[in-house]
DNA sequence: CAGTGGTCTAGACCACGCA
DNA sequence: GCGTGGTCTAGACCACTGC
């Protein structure tokens, strides 16, 4: 495409790779920008769009526009047994996870459809926020059977929410089905990763089987686009 | 929030209800909708946007916005046994493989690295683009050891091509690794496609091993974001 | 308080799909 | 040849960050 926005795009990317050599992980303003290349903020704003969308770079709430750093590589097929702050440690980054609400509440019948069970079965709600090297990547949203994990909400849940269960629980982790689609960061999510609305977005759904087949667990994950990379290998049969 | 594009994007929804009970996919033309909602291209626009990025609207060129089709369920482990033109009629789709360029190549330095085997093999490169329901929906990029399937490149390359790799030639699948990201569709793919460039997409690396442990093929794969959730189950050990 | 991105206006011209 | 989306201009004001 000859578009102006495009042979911007590609300007930029040269300046990327400079400003990336000298160490400097800011771009200059979007005013600057459309001075240098002689052109508007809208369609400068365009080329920046384009390279947020491949993950290049991603801009702070009124901040800038800041390269983007490495993706965080994850296998969606040990979550139970590595937890994401062993593996984000693993790969040379400063993991954190923030608990933001801990509450119980009774299964409506989207939820009780979601876990198969019944509607009015007591729930812990857990919100948790992750980052890595103090930048937000990930929203959790977790609903667990308190009848079957009864006391878990006073335990300590700033790490492996699985290594809580395996150690103090009497519940298997048997059995676990994903479900994985791009999305955009929804207005609550956005807003505690202070990441722009309608950010493009993985959206994890996971639900997780004791060894009687019942789900205890239904997890509804929200990652930054630009932080993940998903990767795994298995046997063919 | 409480932008005007915001405001606009939740009145769409609702518009967008009532079109799929008509049975009508077909969205109004921005100007028409930027009279409706009084407002600018440019704020209709960002409204569609977010509707288009978090997949419930999509656009095919300058023909206008039309509302999504559901979304294929896919498996990636399934890959080798059960085919894309399989799984997709199973759902109900429509399914199309169109050959775009078969070619013979010989491995450079990155793609030997890739295949963990030595610059100057030669190789079949294949592109394909495939479809659901008349909308192109998948591009293919497939790099195959000449050496190990001498003769490939003749074959009937518009179905199963693990289909013909089993049946026709000694090279077992026997194990894969796959590589996850979202990003966007390059130029090429996004003309192939008909979509706008810089789409959001769901980019998959894969490797293929034979029982000697060697890579015999090494795809990327290009998918339209709202085209596609992927979906699996596994026993944690 | 100055500088940043976030949002919005009110136009314009172009390239392409379709009848 | 008309209507569509695709792109771009040249401004404006606002909300927030950081000094």
């Amino acid at each position: 495409m000859s578009t102006r926005a495009n042979a911007i795009k590609q300007k930029l990317e040269l300046r990327l790779k400079q400003l990336l050599a000298t160490g400097d992980l800011k771009l200059p303003s979007e005013r600057i920008l459309s001075e240098e290349f002689d052109t508007t903020r809208v369609t400068i704003r365009e080329s920046l769009r384009q390279l947020e969308a491949e993950g290049v770079i991603y801009r702070e709430n009124r901040r800038g526009w800041f390269i983007a750093p490495p993706r965080l590589n994850y296998d969606p097929r040990v979550h139970t047994k590595t937890s994401f702050m062993d593996y984000a440690r693993q790969q040379g980054f400063i993991p954190r996870t923030q608990v933001l609400k801990v509450t119980t509440e009774y299964a409506d019948d989207y939820v009780a459809a979601m876990m198969a069970t019944s509607p009015g079965k007591p729930l812990y709600r857990i919100e948790r926020m992750r980052s890595l090297d103090g930048r937000p990547v990930l929203y959790e949203n977790i609903l667990l059977r308190a009848d079957l994990l009864k006391g878990l909400d006073e335990k300590d849940l700033s790490g492996s929410l699985h290594e809580v269960i395996r150690n103090d629980f009497n519940v298997k982790i048997e059995r676990t089905d994903l479900e994985l689609t791009v999305s955009t960061l929804p207005e609550k999510q956005a807003e505690a990763l202070s990441a722009p609305v309608g950010l493009s977005a993985l959206h994890f759904q996971r639900r997780y089987y004791n060894e009687h087949g019942a789900v205890f667990e239904f997890d509804s994950e929200y990652w930054r686009h630009d932080a993940i990379a998903i990767g795994f290998g298995f046997k063919n049969k």
